[in-house]
DNA sequence: CATCATGCAACATGTAAAGTTACATGAAAC
DNA sequence: GTTTCATGTAACTTTACATGTTGCATGATG
């Protein structure tokens, strides 16, 4: 099954974000990404939505933070994203007639439901300045590296 | 995300095997399962593999279950199948170059580890035997359903 | 040897993410 | 005001993979 890397892809846009100032255009967020300018207007329209960041057209426009990033979870950046399915895994009916399917469903349902929250409880205890945080100790005593020398 | 459903397939048709006897073919089975003979076939290869399962040809054939039920876990069937990614979600790159996709994948891989590890817990605490339990229960007094006159 | 069943390869289909193209909208620079 | 830059969005193509289908080879039973 292909998997979903628009949480991971955010994520990663989000953060170089935070390690320097000024707005950032799509351009040049996907080619920090290695992707097209539309896919990243399209994971950051959620995102929008929801107040973490602004957009703006025109000269000096592009992308800014507009968020306070400890008191943003990446819980909430899945769920700006829409929350998409979490497993890649599920049942073949919905309705089950059958009894045996109901059993099998009951018993997968249980595993899937525990799992999903735990994820979720996970995603809900990490902020995006834990994150830089980590990126900062990660970096060291290196220079913040720019946007702009992204190598893919 | 579309979601894989052979493992609740197979789950399936193994508990509907484990009702009655005798060799079923693999045309009976797909019809139960409202699919094609050659899936179930594909399905149950990796089953023979492990010996869960027995296959024979021709008059009187078909898949027989070969194993003590009360052994075999959910997660050994899942295994059976090939261990088919867990979740809908992944990274974009598997070879991360960059500082901050490592620490945006560090943060991801811990909580997808952690969900990918309690799912796999929960499938190895279930027996096929207890899934056939869980099953007689639901059937409480009615009479045990032949596979034949499974309804879509 | 005819029939039934699996084994398997090859191809077709459905679905969703990812990538692309095209054009409209609005803001800044000149 | 018009050119340039940037986002907004719809429509389309591509890709990956589970699923579905067809055809034929293989082997076992009657």
């Amino acid at each position: 099954m292909k998997r979903d890397s628009r949480l991971s892809g955010v994520l990663h846009v989000l953060l170089h974000m935070a390690q320097q100032p000024g707005p950032f255009t799509s351009e040049t967020l996907a080619k920090a990404m290695d992707t097209n300018p539309v896919v990243i207007r399209r994971i950051m329209a959620g995102l929008r939505e929801l107040d973490y960041v602004r957009s703006e057209k025109g000269h000096g426009g592009g992308w800014t933070l507009a968020c306070d990033l400890s008191k943003v979870t990446l819980r909430d950046v899945y769920a700006a994203l829409g929350s998409p399915s979490l497993l890649a895994m599920g049942h073949r009916t919905e309705s089950p007639g059958c009894l045996v399917e109901q059993a099998v469903n009951a018993a997968l349902d249980q595993a899937f439901h525990d799992a999903e929250a735990l994820l979720l409880r996970r995603l809900g205890e990490v902020t995006l300045a834990m994150l830089g945080e980590d990126l900062r100790k990660r970096l060291g005593s290196r220079k913040i590296q720019d946007i702009s020398a992204h190598r893919a």
